[in-house]
RNA sequence: GCGGUAUUGGUGAAGUUUGGUUAACACACCGGAUUGUGGUUCCGGCACGCGUGGGUUCGAGUCCCACAUACCGCCCCA
């Protein structure tokens, strides 16, 4: 026990590693049908791209951020989220000029890292599948996205998923929401949680979010973002909810909702579902929204931009708790055991001649007895057991044995070298 | 960052209340009964050690302190 892994890492072994296979596959699968591509950044990026795009004050940036100086003297920053650094290349490599067509479709996945107290699903480096679509505003593309996520669930076999969605509204719709939320809240200001009176002049929309008793009570009756929306974001958010109803996809307008980094504007959601691996009540699984603006924020034209995230981990937890089936990996189709001195490099070739047939096959790497070969075979749940002994080596046979039917048959060895499959119809 | 609970072989763990010789039991693994045939059974083996470091004591897995890690709640979030 002398070297333990970084607090709030894992390590994923064989086993679990098929599951996040099997995940990103289905992703891969899914994204492709919606002509998503696959963008691979950096893991850190320099300090500013996060700082700037998350917002100076969020709680990401102030205080969870894995920043360093470099050798260089370079504030870098391991990445927390996917979506600034997609951004930065975006812009960097000039995706936004006239000959790539727009929209821009892309997906990444990797890890993410978080500077914060671990807990089950939550890790400091953690993994993220997201995808971002650049330069069109039309909320069709909002809707696109939404059931692209939708779907990708589907797929996963989560169900009973709550699809919640609110708007943002543009700048003015913020500003003077941010103002007569204050208004409402001031009177309130001793009633107020502590966390919540430290938000109140930070960021009043957070409030919204808060999860105290009294601050729920005194938000109930709080002004509503959707009734300060400037006529061209409700348009925008009234044709994100037609289109949802024109594609049959269920949601619910959930005002309150808000977003912990300051970079969306517009349509938001989030994808939820009950269940007690994650906590108690609704918790998001895969959030998103639109964040017209980033692009320019990191140097780039004025270019809208839509996207959403999916937290790998916790993705995992619900699908086993779900009891959701993954599909089995390889069956190991053939063992071979060798008995007895000689028969190494027969055994040996056996096997390789079998994989070179397309079969999952595989020998002992021991040099143990007999019998714990055939306890090997069975263990590993091999369809057939070959041997080679001393008289097979003699003969240039080999015994080929299905274990569930217990028949056996001995042929030439080279028969199974050749075509594997024939011989199994003598069985 | 704050609060709580926990940490004993490869695994699940008993033991901590009442500090006292060999750390229970089970699973897994390895070997044997059966030196060329598995899934059953029986027999045997398997922690110089109780998260790490200090302390109290004649004596600490059991008590005290610090640290590390995990889990739960808060904050926040995927």
């Amino acid at each position: 026990m002398r070297y333990q892994r970084p607090k709030g890492t894992a390590d994923i072994l064989p086993g679990e590693s098929e599951r996040w296979a099997y995940v990103e596959n289905v992703a891969r699968r899914v994204f492709a049908k919606y002509r998503f591509d696959e963008i691979r950044t950096p893991m850190f990026e320099s300090f500013d791209v996060f700082s700037r795009t998350s917002g100076e004050t969020s709680d990401v940036v102030t205080k969870e951020m894995y920043d360093f100086m470099d050798k260089g003297d370079r504030h870098l920053s391991l990445r927390p989220e996917g979506t600034a650094g997609v951004v930065r290349a975006f812009v960097e490599n000039k995706l936004y000029g006239p000959d790539v067509p727009k929209p821009v479709k892309v997906y990444y996945m990797g890890p993410m890292f978080r500077y914060e107290r671990p807990q089950s699903g939550r890790m400091r480096e953690f993994h993220q599948i997201g995808v971002e679509a650049f330069g069109s505003n039309e909320p069709a593309i909002d809707v696109e996205t939404i059931a692209m996520g939708m779907d990708l669930l589907t797929q996963l076999g989560i169900e009973n998923v709550r699809l919640a969605v609110n708007t943002l509204g543009d700048q003015e719709t913020r500003e003077t929401f941010r103002q007569a939320l204050i208004d409402y809240l001031e009177p309130h200001f001793d009633e107020l949680s502590e966390d919540s009176k430290l938000r109140l002049h930070k960021n009043p929309l957070r409030v919204l979010d808060s999860k105290d008793e009294t601050d729920q009570k005194i938000v109930a009756d709080a002004p509503s973002i959707l009734d300060y929306l400037t006529d061209e974001a409700k348009a925008h958010f009234d044709q994100v909810k037609a289109l949802l109803d024109a594609l049959d996809i269920d949601y619910v307008v959930d005002a309150t909702m808000v977003r912990g980094l300051d970079y969306y504007n517009h349509t938001i959601f989030e994808f939820m579902v009950n269940n007690k691996a994650l906590g108690h009540g609704y918790t998001t699984i895969c959030a998103g929204g639109r964040y017209n603006g980033l692009v320019e924020e990191l140097g780039g034209p004025d270019m809208a931009g839509v996207g959403f995230a999916l937290g790998v981990e916790r993705l995992l937890l619900l699908m086993a708790a779900s009891n959701v089936e993954f599909p089995a990996a390889h069956h190991l189709e053939a063992y071979v055991v060798g008995i007895g001195e000689g028969t190494d490099a027969a055994t040996l070739k056996v096997v390789s001649k079998l994989r070179s047939q397309d079969v999952v096959a595989d020998r002992d790497y021991l040099n143990r007895k007999p019998k714990a070969q055939f306890k090997t075979a069975d263990k590993f749940n091999a369809r057939y057991t070959l041997t080679i002994g001393q008289t097979e080596l003699e003969n240039k046979t080999i015994n080929v044995k299905d274990m569930a039917s217990g028949n056996e048959v001995t042929v030439p060895v080279e028969s199974v070298e050749k075509d594997f499959n024939a011989v199994l119809e003598t069985l």
